[in-house]
DNA sequence: CATAGTACATTGCTATACGAGGTATGTGGC
DNA sequence: GCCACATACCTCGTATAGCAATGTACTATG
């Protein structure tokens, strides 16, 4: 059973920092994970696998669910599956609905400040120009 | 020298994750306020606050500015000043402009994703799609 | 010299992500 | 029936990070 991943945890990798980059915005996944419907737990990696490239592990993600249950934010159910082995289907609660709802307001504005901060390294031609003329920058 | 900022740490608090949430972000925040020219540790922390509403105290800033100065993305010297006391102002290497415009790279590709995630909870009214595709069913 | 202000630095606590390993259940080959 | 394998959930241990609190050093002012 390799659960590889490539992780490269050591210490002299330099790409850390994007690991940690993650950090706090998990719940927030999860619970955005579930907003069109029920997931259960390995759902849940896949979706957001495919769907934002956030990439984490069954022992990330059995935590943040437990905590996230415990706050009453969603809601389990254990279903029988006709083949395999049932599967724990999370759903959002209404009160998970509201808090995802405060989440991504917060997000949106925590993401604009760092994009403003970010504005003059990603589009180095900033400072001369007020608005457009000069637009044609590598994008 | 108030220092309260309301910790509050207990599991009951709703805004921890939004503590987490900046986890990560800070040492390309701290790398990105210097990029228009050299700062000191104090100076950062009120250059985040004011542009980015990023609020960080001082026991995180300088652990952040000692690592990337380790990683040779960052150099420090002290510079004496004629009223007060002398600072340490840090300035960007050039592998430290590489590292920080990788990072803004990464940060953006970052956002698109979450932003693609939380569309539909920041927009209730989907289904009436404006810019169509990418209301692609998952997977 | 005492107080206050500014700036840098360190220590200790707590929370978190996540790799590794474990358990339970069903399926197919022999 | 048995064994290998796949799927799914769960848990422990560790490394790391943010940050509140606290300490040190220097200067200015009265």
């Amino acid at each position: 059973m390799v659960r590889l991943r490539t992780r490269s945890s050591n210490s002299d990798t330099p790409d850390r920092w994007e690991a940690q980059l993650r950090k706090g915005a998990l719940e927030m996944a999860a619970l955005a994970s579930l907003w069109h419907g029920r997931l259960y737990g390995l759902e849940i990696i896949r979706f957001l696998e495919g769907e934002s490239q956030l990439i984490l592990a069954e022992g990330t993600i059995y935590p943040i669910l437990n905590r996230l249950r415990a706050e009453g934010l969603l809601t389990s159910e254990w279903v029988e599956a006709e083949a395999g082995h049932p599967r724990k289907y999370y759903s959002l609660t209404e009160s998970g609905r509201l808090r995802l709802m405060k989440m991504a307001e917060a997000w949106a504005t925590f993401a604009a400040g760092l994009s403003r901060l970010l504005t003059p390294v990603l589009n180095p031609a900033v400072g001369t120009v007020t608005t457009q003329e000069k637009q044609e920058v590598f994008l």
